[in-house]
DNA sequence: GTCCATGTAGACAAATCTGTCTACACTGGT
DNA sequence: ACCAGTGTAGACAGATTTGTCTACATGGAC
C-alpha cells in the first residue's frame, strides 16, 4: 500500500525512510544533537522533500515518538509471549524479555524518558506522549498479573521498578546487575 | 576563605555565582537548551571572566555535576536523618525524604540521569560522574539497612526502585503516585 | 608606586542549525 | 498529451552558539 512501484527494490517511501532514519539517529545520539541536515543526508532525501512530509523538526520528533511507541509495544508483548514460562507465573517472562533489549548493542535507555529530558519543557506533547507510553506499558504488565483488586496498583509498582532498571542499565555498562536487582524487586509479586 | 572583601554584602565570588547560576539553569531548562551567554548574563559576569574560570562549557558542566553531587548527598543524608523514625526501621525515612524533593516546585528529576541523557555520549566523564553519584546514593541507602550478607544487594535493588520513582515523578505530574508505588516496592525490605 | 590578579563591557569570528526558495526531473492517471 | 504529485540538488537567509580578543577599571601585595 505504501510500497514503491518497483517490487524488487522494496525501497521504503521517502516518508518512511525519513522516519526510520530519524528514529535511529534520535535514539542513538539524542534529538538536540541530531541536526535536520544529518537526517536528510542519511535518509537520502532532498531537503524540500523532507519539509514536504514534515513541517518542522518538532513535528518529526512527535511522529518518531508515535512510531516508536507502536514498534516498542509490539516488541514488548511479543517478547513477553516468547519468554512466557510453561508453568509458573507469566510475570517471570518480564526479566528475560527486558534482557533482550538491554543486551542489544544499540540500547540507550527508554526513548520516551530521554525525549522528556531533552524536550519535555520545550515541545508540548512530549510529556503527554511519554505518559501514554508508560500507561500502555503498565497495562501490558498488568496483563501478566493474576486478576485481583490490587492488580493495577501492583502493575504500577512493577512499571516503576522496570523504569529504574532501564535507566540503571543505561548509565552502567553492566545490564546484568540491573536485571538481577529487578528480579529481586519482582520476587514478592511472583506468587 | 572564598568570601569577597566586603563583609556585609556577602556577594559570592564570580566563580561561585557562575557555578550556582549554571546549576539552576542547567537543571531547570537542560544543558543543551542553556546557552553560555545566558549563564553569563544571569550570573552578572563578563564573558572574559567566565572563560577565565572555566575553559569551556563542557568544563562548566562537569564542575556543576561535582557541585550538584556534593549538594545533593548532603541534602539526602540530612533529610533521611530528619525523617528517621523514633522506633521502626530507618528505611522508613526514605519515602518521606524523597517526598520533600519531589514536591519541591523546581523538581525536574535527577540531574545526573538528565545529563547522561543529554551529554552521555558527547562529553566523556558524564557517565562516570553519574555512576559515582548513584554509587554514593546506594551507599547511603545501605546505611539504612541492618547489617547482613545481603545488605549491598538489597541497597542496589532499592536504589533502582528509587530511580524509577524519580523518573516517574518527573514525567507524571503526580508525585504522590510515584511515592506510593515506591512504598509498595519497599515494603518487603521494611522488617 | 608598581605589578598582577581579577573584574567589566562588548565587538567579533567561525561554525552550526532551521527553514525557505529556485530550478529541474520522473511517473502514473486521465 | 498533459498535469499533479513526488522526487532531487543545492543556494540562501536568519538566528544562535561557542569561544577569542581589545580596551579599560580596581584593589591588594610587595
Amino acid at each position: 500500500m505504501k510500497q514503491p512501484a518497483s517490487l524488487e527494490s522494496a525501497r521504503p517511501s521517502a516518508h518512511d525512510r525519513i522516519l526510520l532514519t530519524a528514529h535511529d539517529l534520535f535514539y542513538r545520539h539524542g534529538i538536540r544533537a541530531t541536526g535536520i541536515d544529518l537526517v536528510i543526508a542519511e535518509s537520502g532525501v532532498a531537503k524540500l522533500t523532507f519539509y514536504r512530509h514534515f513541517p518542522s523538526k518538532n513535528a518529526l520528533v512527535l511522529a518518531v515518538l508515535e512510531h516508536r511507541h507502536q514498534r516498542w509495544v509490539t516488541w514488548f508483548t511479543d517478547a513477553l509471549a516468547r519468554h512466557r514460562p510453561r508453568n509458573g507465573p507469566p510475570l517471570e517472562a518480564l526479566v528475560p524479555a527486558l534482557a533482550e533489549w538491554f543486551h542489544d548493542g544499540n540500547f540507550r535507555g527508554c526513548a520516551f524518558l530521554n525525549t522528556v529530558t531533552e524536550m519535555g519543557g520545550a515541545l508540548p506533547g512530549v510529556m503527554a506522549a511519554c505518559r501514554l507510553h508508560k500507561q500502555d506499558m503498565t497495562a501490558v504488565i498488568a496483563g501478566l498479573l493474576p486478576a485481583s483488586r490490587q492488580r493495577k496498583r501492583q502493575a504500577l509498582a512493577i512499571a516503576i521498578a522496570v523504569d529504574g532498571a532501564i535507566v540503571h542499565a543505561q548509565f552502567e555498562g553492566d545490564a546484568k546487575a540491573s536485571l538481577k536487582a529487578l528480579g529481586d524487586l519482582l520476587r514478592p509479586y511472583l506468587e
